[in-house]
DNA sequence: GGGTTGACTGTTC
DNA sequence: CGAACAGCCAACC
């Protein structure tokens, strides 16, 4: 199984429920898990990707719009996104607001 | 147990 | 709009 705490597992769970061809923020995606405050340590967790192939990580941007990092680099990521129809300028989402995916399944 | 690091965010200049 | 600062959280040494 996976040797992972449950925070780590929360964040796994709610970025693997991003529907593709849509994004959520790392402020998103803490809310969703009950720690708000805790964009630092969801950076490291998926710095980790223990399930990089599971887990679209790829689809987690920064609160303003900025696609932020990726393992494999984030030409790599900005690639990836690009392809399931998000634009990207100047490593900025342009249809942020558009493609923006609240909630997370949270409440 | 204390200090450092990092895929962040919000405020202020 | 960009840079600097401060706050916050979990993992690592």
């Amino acid at each position: 199984m996976d040797n992972l705490t449950d925070f780590q597992k929360s964040v796994l769970k709610m970025v693997r429920k991003i529907p593709r061809g849509r994004v959520a923020t790392y402020k998103e995606v803490a809310r969703g898990i009950g720690r708000p405050r805790a964009t630092r340590a969801i950076g490291r967790t998926l710095n980790k990707n223990p399930h990089l192939n599971q887990i679209p990580c790829h689809r987690v941007v920064k609160s303003n719009g900025q696609i932020g990092g990726y393992a494999l680099g984030a030409k790599k990521k900005i690639k990836l996104l690009k392809k399931e129809g998000i634009l990207i300028k100047r490593g900025r989402v342009i249809n942020f607001s558009k493609i923006f995916y609240n909630n997370l399944g949270f409440r």
